[in-house]
Order: C-alpha cells, then sequence, then structure tokens
RNA sequence: GGAGCGGUAGUUCAGCUGGUUAGAAUGCCUGCCUGUCACGCAGGAGGUCGCGGGUUCGAGUCCCGUCCGUUCCGCCA
C-alpha cells in the first residue's frame, strides 16, 4: 500500500503519528510564509501544512509547483491545527509534511473540481472521469450501489435466485424499437439486443425457478428525455405460483425496506388505485399523490348555461387550488399561457375565484350567475379564498391538459417536497389500447400480459374494455416499476397474439419457443420490472437518471467522452455482408 | 418527426433600439503576504462572438439556412 491512511480518517486521536496519504491536490493555498493543500480522495479532504522556517526550502519550493489535480504522496505528522475548521471532519488536524512525491502531474482541468462546479453539463460529460471525482456525483453513484446491494440482500432472503440472461437475442416488431446487431457468422441476420429479459424470465418459471430477479441492462432505441437513456437497468422478478395480491404484497415490501434502510424512511401502506380512478382523478395513469387537487368534473353546473365552449365539450373538468383566489391577472395569464403551449395544447383556461367575502369572480361571469357558480364552488369543495381552474374539450385530452396544470401549480405552490414519499400502486389497466393512426390494438404493457377472468369474454365485442392483471408501482408521480400475472398456455396467447393482429405464422415465427413451452408444464406466474435509475433518482431526490449511470449518454443518444456511436471500417462492413447507402 | 430555450475568454455568463478598441466573475500566469480553509492584495495574458449566406455605410446584435447542446410533445410492448 502506497499510503497509511486515506484523506478522510484522521482526527485529533492521531495526533504525533507518522502517516502517508495519497491524493488529488484539490487547491493550495499559498499565504508567502506558509502554504497549504487541500489533499482529496473519495473518502474526504485532509490539509497538508508547509512552513517556511520548519519545512525544507526544497520541499517548500516542491509544494509551490504543485497544480490543481496533481497525484501526490505526501508522508508527515499529524499534528493539532492552530486554527480549526469545523466545516469538514478532518478539520482538527493537518498533517506538517516532511517528504512529497508527485506521483503524476496534471493538466489544468478544463472546469473546477469541487461541488459547486462552474463547468456546464456539456463539458462534464465529455470529461465525465473528472466529473465523477467531485463529491456530489460520487454520492449518487455510491447510493446507487448500496440499493443494488440491498436489493439483492432483500430478494435472496426471500429465495429469489439472480440469473443472468443472454443480451444478443431476437428482434421483435411489438413494442419499442430494437438495437440491431450484426452477424458476421450468419451473414444478412442480426441479433437484438433485450428491451427486457421478459420472456426468459417467463422460460425460467417453466424451469421451475420459481423466484428470480437480476438486475439488469435493458436496452431501447427511442428519444431521449432527462430520465430515459438507451441503455438502462432494471431490476427484473418473476415468480411462479402467485397472484397478484402475493406480487403486490411482496414487492411493497421489497421497496418499503429500501427506503427504510437507505433513507431511514417508512412509508406508508400503498393504497390501490385503478387506471380508470387514476385517469378520472389525475388524468394520469402515474399521479403525483403528494398533494390532493383532484380533478372535478362540472357537466352538469357548466352546461346548458350559454357558455358555448362547455356546451359543446365533452368533459368539463377543474381543480381547486387552495388559497389561489389572490392570484393576479398576471399570474391567471401565465397559467393560461402554460395550457396554451403546444406541448400542452388547450385552448382556453376558466377561472372562478372564490372571494374571501363570499362572492365570485371568474372569466366567464358573461354567462354564469353568482349561484351557478356557487354550485361550481360546492361541488369542488372550494371554500373562501380558492381557485377554481376549469378546461374543457375531448374527456381524455381535457384530463391530460389539467393533469399538465395540477402538476405545474404543484410545483409553483411547493406541494412536491422532493423529501416527501407518495406511494401506490395503479392496477387493473386495459390490456389493449388502440393506437389512432393504424386503428388497430396494441398490447398496453406486453402481449404476455393476462385479462381479467370476468373481461375475457369482452374480447371480442369491445376489446378496449378489457382489463389487464397488470399493475404499476408509482411514487410521487414517477413509474417506478410494473408488471403483471402473465399468461401461461398456449391457446390463451395464441388467441392475445390474434387479437394483437399476428398471424398464425408470425406468431410461431417469433415466439414459437414460447408457446411451445407453455405446452410442458408451465405454472401459472407473474412479475414485475422496476426501473433502477428512476429509482436511484427518487432516493436521490433529482429529477434526472443522467448522474446516477456512471458513464450516461447525452440527448442524442451520443457517448461525447468517447465519441460512439462512431464508423466501423470498411473491411468490417464487408466482413459483416453489410453495404451502406 | 415537431416545438421552446441556448451556443460570446479555459469556464459560467452579461452585452439595450445595429455604431469607436466586445465586458464581468471565476480559472490560469507573475509578484507580495506566517493560520489559510471560496484566503487576501497588486499586476498580466487570454476572443474565428458555433458555422455558412444575406440585409446594411456598419452585424455579437436583424433575416435565412445549418450544426451542436438542452427541455418538452410524438415515440418509449
Amino acid at each position: 500500500m502506497l499510503r497509511t491512511h486515506t484523506c478522510g480518517e484522521l482526527r485529533i486521536e492521531h495526533v504525533n503519528e507518522s502517516v502517508t496519504l495519497c491524493g488529488w491536490v484539490q487547491r493550495v493555498r499559498d499565504k508567502g510564509g506558509m502554504l497549504w493543500v487541500d489533499l482529496r480522495d473519495r473518502y474526504g479532504i485532509t490539509q497538508l501544512l508547509f512552513e517556511e522556517g520548519s519545512t525544507a526550502p526544497e520541499l517548500l519550493s516542491q509544494a509551490r509547483a504543485l497544480g490543481r489535480e496533481f497525484v501526490i504522496k505526501a508522508t508527515g505528522n499529524v499534528v493539532e491545527r492552530f486554527s480549526k475548521n469545523d466545516k469538514i471532519p478532518t478539520g482538527d488536524i493537518e498533517i506538517r509534511v516532511g517528504t512529497l512525491e508527485v506521483l503524476n502531474a496534471s493538466e489544468v482541468p478544463p472546469f473546477i473540481i469541487e461541488n459547486d462546479t462552474d463547468g456546464g453539463e456539456d463539458l462534464r460529460m465529455k470529461y465525465r472521469y473528472l466529473d465523477l471525482r467531485r463529491t456530489e456525483v460520487r454520492e449518487k453513484l455510491q447510493l446507487r450501489s448500496k440499493l443494488a446491494i440491498a436489493t439483492r440482500n432483500y430478494l435472496a432472503n426471500q429465495d429469489f435466485i439472480e440469473v443472468e440472461t443472454p443480451v444478443l437475442i431476437k428482434s421483435t416488431p411489438e413494442g419499442a424499437r430494437d438495437f440491431v446487431v450484426p452477424s458476421r457468422m450468419n451473414q444478412g441476420e442480426f441479433y437484438a439486443l433485450p428491451q427486457s429479459p421478459q420472456t426468459f424470465k417467463q422460460l425460467l418459471m417453466v424451469s421451475g425457478f420459481d423466484r428470480y430477479f437480476q438486475i439488469v441492462k435493458c436496452f431501447r432505441d427511442e428519444d431521449l428525455r432527462a430520465d430515459r437513456q438507451p441503455e438502462f437497468t432494471q431490476i427484473d422478478c418473476e415468480m411462479a405460483f402467485v397472484t397478484r395480491e402475493d406480487v403486490l404484497n411482496l414487492f411493497e415490501g421489497m421497496v418499503r425496506s429500501l427506503f427504510k434502510d437507505i433513507k431511514e424512511v417508512d412509508l406508508p401502506e400503498f393504497p390501490r388505485m385503478t387506471y380508470q380512478d387514476a385517469m378520472r382523478l389525475y388524468g394520469s395513469d402515474k399521479p403525483d399523490t403528494r398533494f390532493d387537487m383532484k380533478f372535478v368534473e362540472f357537466n352538469e353546473v357548466a352546461q346548458n348555461k350559454g357558455f358555448n365552449v362547455f356546451d359543446q365539450a365533452e368533459l368539463v373538468v377543474g381543480i381547486c387550488a387552495k388559497g389561489c383566489a389572490e392570484y393576479t391577472r398576471k399570474q391567471l395569464d401565465a397559467l393560461t399561457d402554460f395550457v396554451r403551449r403546444p406541448q400542452v395544447g388547450a385552448k382556453g383556461l376558466v377561472y372562478v375565484k372564490c372571494n374571501p367575502d363570499g362572492s365570485f369572480k371568474s372569466s366567464v361571469d358573461k354567462f354564469y350567475t353568482q349561484d351557478d357558480l356557487q354550485s361550481w364552488a360546492d361541488l369542488a369543495g372550494a371554500e373562501k379564498g380558492d381557485l377554481l381552474l376549469v378546461l374543457s374539450g375531448k374527456a381524455n385530452e381535457a384530463r391530460k391538459q389539467l393533469n399538465e396544470l395540477r402538476l405545474h401549480l404543484g410545483d409553483e405552490l411547493g406541494l412536491r417536497d422532493k423529501n416527501d414519499f407518495s406511494p401506490l400502486w395503479v392496477v387493473d389497466f386495459p390490456l389493449l389500447e388502440l393506437d389512432e393512426e393504424t386503428g388497430k390494438y396494441h398490447a398496453m404493457h406486453h402481449p404476455f400480459t393476462s385479462a381479467k377472468k370476468e373481461d375475457i369474454e369482452l374480447l371480442d365485442q369491445s376489446p378496449g374494455e378489457v382489463r389487464a392483471n397488470a399493475y404499476d408501482m408509482v411514487i410521487n408521480g414517477v413509474e417506478v416499476g410494473g408488471g403483471s400475472i402473465r399468461i401461461h398456455d398456449k391457446p390463451t396467447q395464441q388467441l392475445m397474439f390474434k387479437h394483437l393482429g399476428f398471424s398464425e405464422e408470425e406468431a410461431k415465427a417469433q415466439f414459437g419457443f414460447l408457446m411451445e413451452a407453455f405446452e410442458y408444464g408451465a405454472p401459472p406466474h407473474g412479475g414485475i420490472a422496476f426501473g433502477f435509475d428512476r429509482l436511484c433518482a427518487l432516493f436521490g431526490g433529482s429529477d434526472s437518471i443522467r448522474d446516477y449511470i456512471a458513464f450516461p449518454k447525452n440527448t442524442s443518444g451520443r457517448d461525447v467522452m468517447i465519441d460512439s456511436p462512431s464508423h466501423v471500417s470498411d473491411d468490417q462492413l464487408e466482413e459483416l455482408g453489410i453495404k451502406l447507402r
């Protein structure tokens, strides 16, 4: 070992010990007769001292030549500081250096490697290895590591077996675009990288593994977002001989245990909300339940009073913002502008101020009497001092728009505290979703999801109404995980493929192996997969998952550090039998 | 594929209605300083205003195109 201690562990009781530390020069403070060096490693910072008179002149000039991020080894005595620093754990002591060795010099870094960095996102990504030296970023990866280890421990204690599944698999047309890998030995053919190990974990159930999990990389070739990377990590889980309740209970237990162990947070019991209720009350299948502001439908009281916009709308829906009656014209205009942005797409926004004196002031006073507005307020449970905000239009669109407004208001009113955690299960998702462009139905979750028994007969008549045995875990409006009870017999799976528009041949070509496996004693099974990166970001209180990934990609899917993707040589293409346009 | 915002010193940014030599902070370099810890003080170096075209007597500033970054919509079984 080059060192006797780390830069984070020396305390007052180590005084008079001779120690050797290694690390990076964070900063040099030259006070003329005295000179200090902040020496940093991942454990902390320890101050080195050089002093005119007591430090040898050669050593002093050696220290003066140090620059930021030099890697050095320093040996000396631990001494009590003359003036202490209570901001750092090692602030009571410093090292009076006797010998100094530069292990490696450093160029001046392109940005300052401190928590309060001056580096922009782009630059930090290009020099990610420097960015990772910053405590703030390092701690996020440490959190990730702790979460992964705690997850493994929890599941191992529950008799889960971790199994690795292949990364070079088969492309399928359903769902997200696949990343594709050409095969040299089978020219003209391609592997695909898995979007999830879905079929493999189901086959493991057929194999009798009973309880499987894997913390596994998955890949989707779709456009990126702050919470979406082309390669991401799932906690992928599957169990045999279980009901939906078994799955929900076990993984609610897991997440509760993670919060307890890592954040010392006791989560409440996770309420269950149907998809239908989630959409009706929050306009979202992943409602942020940290704050209330549930939707109120005003059709009964607002229609047929002569206000054309509402009269012609399928749905008139609003929210009650507590204590916001004092919003100024400017603030209301800003909210209107917010919902009219193309990303939200509402035509307008109606407000009703419930004044402290019991009167009402609204943007539609021309059409509604004070009594009318009183009935709105009654319906919404609005009190004096509250503000009603109302949208209208086609039901689905109006709900979606109001959801955006609700979240925006939640932010504005400080109702979305990062240290609050409000979990729930959203259950009974629709099995199928109508694709407006093609007019065809596709699986909302995936084609292996089973339908609720009582809904199966609707499959032919009104496929859109069939509910699935599918569930999402939602915390603070983030879809943390999702899963389902699967189909485990061939006829049902065949029926499902038929409804998704697969011909028998297509179904067999793509998933024949799975259906064949179902003929050899497949047990009933179901599971769940958690977005591990999102879970980490949630624990860390971030909206972006990027800092929880050691080497993430930018929004164009590029790694700007190694500069990938990149062209390959003509020889490589030749070998693969690929010709570029 | 679409929309918004951004691109000016190593870095983070300012730069008004187009007008002389493009600024600040920080970092970097030099000097001074014996208790600093965001040390302080004095001085200095540092710019293809993303790129291309246009309007104009004159463009960092206005217009068009393009590239890059970022946020969102579409997309994400």
